[in-house]
DNA sequence: CCTGGTTTGTACAACGTTGTAAGCAACGTT
DNA sequence: AACGTTGCTTACAACGTTGTACAAACCAGG
């Protein structure tokens, strides 16, 4: 009869319509056993007739928990970061969690704020991918559980997921080498301190051709201050003007190998036939590009799932226990863009 | 000196030790004007010095308000979405809200469990894109102010932000067939209820054919049940050895269209010379693929905060007003899959 | 029919915050 | 000197929920 939709209802009204207290209302709502049938039935009808939705802020003021958690990233529409959160998102829901991403834009300033928790007291913990923060601007900071991803903050102050950079890039390096490819250039290369992932994708590259008894060039590294396509483009365009004509090129992710490919494709140039390129993170564009490209596939879903219960354990369990370094498994992906139709 | 990271303090706290009561500290806090500016330094400074932060479960309580709005969408990494996201994101921060993203699947059971509100309580407003829901689904259940995106629910019983579909798709196919192609095919029709926007694409896809004398033949209209990349090269290759064999083809999302080139390159067919491709949502993909993508380009910036601020008005001010429509604009934005190099 | 245990329900206080009403100075005006 | 005014501060109650402590009702076993 009643219906109550668009109006809120408190556990206290529910209680007076079933003639119940409070607390038993209370009871029902959160399965607690020893209520009585016919009591539970009474209430539950009640519940319903009002449409009774607990107040989640009372609550969690009471539970000092509130389900949710965050996950901040740099920028919310770059590909790898899209992908991520997807399966943050699902693995949080998978064990009841909410999640709030959050979209720090990648300036340390922002980052620091995100990190010393502007959302605290809101969620219950953090999974942060950082692009410019230090390890020491988390020391000290300890008021929320914090997960921390990619390479920025290796063996920091806090919990940390991450792959074997230096192996992935090492491979894939070793697989342009191994088409037989010798002027093997490399794009994303970055001086600054906040290039962590660009370093040890470098050093891995570098290893590479070490191992393999080809000269490591100077020339034939590309800098890309950010790696979007837009970056990769005119890092490959400014490749094919030095006078040095690599025979392959790895991006150290697949956006700037995206670039790459359609800077590549304006100079006339053929993929792989002239220039075999690959890329780093395996988005689900690089699939369906033309050509397709090769590159390293972290496997997402388990970095996002080690992620989540990483944070669970923080949360639920022993915050004092030192950080755990974590390291999901990675695969090559060998596509057009290297091994041709 | 006392440091006090990591503990968590309140207000009594504060208070405590700079010897005034709670409100005066509340008060601090919150910027009332009328506090000594002594006695808000010396709150300040104990403050600073127990780096306390307000707790923002007792703030909600209290005011009846989260800070927080929801965005819902069906799934993240669609670039589409992941855009309009980071657009929302940064509109919904310049008015001093927290976005809390939401991942529906798309499914009409789990979009209505998001609209009747499961996270009700915990966010003031929810932005939502819906792809499976009903007007009816949404009618009587306004516990939360709600804007709907997209053109499935037109006209419901909730504000509502979109463009005009059926004129955009109009013109793209306008844009085809001034390039003097006749043979213009279509990817992207549904015929399930959920296929709102590819109703209206449709429906100017005819229009258009209709205004320039050009037959609308059933059999270049080709299917796609959802929107990704290998739903596009799926129906592309369909269209290719049906025997129709088009000379253009108009697909009703960007993705589709990636999908569609990549069809093409397999089949050695040269993009524009034998077939002219068109796409819609202008994402940042379509803008390095190789060719670039011909597409409608709808001002996400400007739907995100038309959203965010027709949210935003419905929080503060009149629920009870009449649903509102708003339109955003839009333009067409020709590249190389039409005009060539 | 009492005894002692379990089951079922209740009253009260607390979580940390802010709105309200009111107190107390200090001031300038009659 | 008595009187509002204004500026600054405080005590108290409430927001809606759940944990604690306890009372009432129930059930067996003797």
């Amino acid at each position: 009869m009643a219906d109550g939709r668009g109006v809120r209802h408190r556990l206290k009204d529910v209680a007076e319509r079933a003639g119940v207290s409070v607390k038993t209302v209370s009871n029902v709502v959160n399965g607690y056993v020893h209520v009585r049938p016919d009591t539970r039935a009474r209430v539950e009808e009640a519940i319903a007739e009002l449409n009774y939705r607990p107040n989640l802020s009372a609550r969690n003021l009471r539970k000092g928990r509130t389900g949710v958690i965050a996950f901040a990233v740099p920028e919310l529409d770059i590909p790898y970061f899209a992908e991520l959160a997807r399966h943050v998102v699902t693995a949080a829901a998978d064990l009841g969690w909410t999640v709030l991403i959050d979209q720090t834009g990648g300036g340390r300033e922002q980052e620091r704020v995100v990190a010393s928790g502007i959302t605290e007291h809101l969620i219950d913990g953090l999974i942060f991918s950082p692009l410019a923060l230090t390890a020491e601007d988390l020391t000290g900071l300890h008021g929320t559980p914090m997960v921390l991803l990619g390479e920025r903050v290796d063996h920091g102050p806090a919990d940390h997921v991450g792959i074997d950079n230096v192996g992935a890039a090492r491979e894939i390096t070793a697989h342009l080498a191994g088409l037989g490819r010798r002027r093997i250039a490399a794009i994303g290369s970055q001086r600054t301190p906040e290039g962590a992932s660009a370093r040890l994708r470098l050093a891995g590259y570098a290893a590479a051709l070490a191992g393999l008894g080809l000269p490591y060039d100077e020339r034939l590294v590309a800098p890309a201050t950010a790696w979007h396509r837009a970056d990769g483009a005119a890092a490959m365009r400014a490749l094919l003007t030095s006078g040095v004509r690599p025979d392959a090129v790895f991006c150290f992710n697949d956006t700037l190998a995206l670039g790459a490919l359609r800077a590549l494709h304006e100079a006339g140039l053929r993929v792989p036939e002239d220039v075999a390129v690959a890329g780093f993170d395996d988005i689900e564009d690089g699939r369906f590009s033309v050509p397709t490209l090769s590159t390293v596939a972290p496997d997402k879903e388990r970095i996002a799932r080690l992620a989540v219960e990483l944070l669970a354990g923080r949360i639920d369990g022993d915050r004092a226990a030192p950080p755990r370094e974590l390291s999901a498994p990675w695969r090559l992906a060998p596509r057009e863009s290297t091994l041709g139709r």
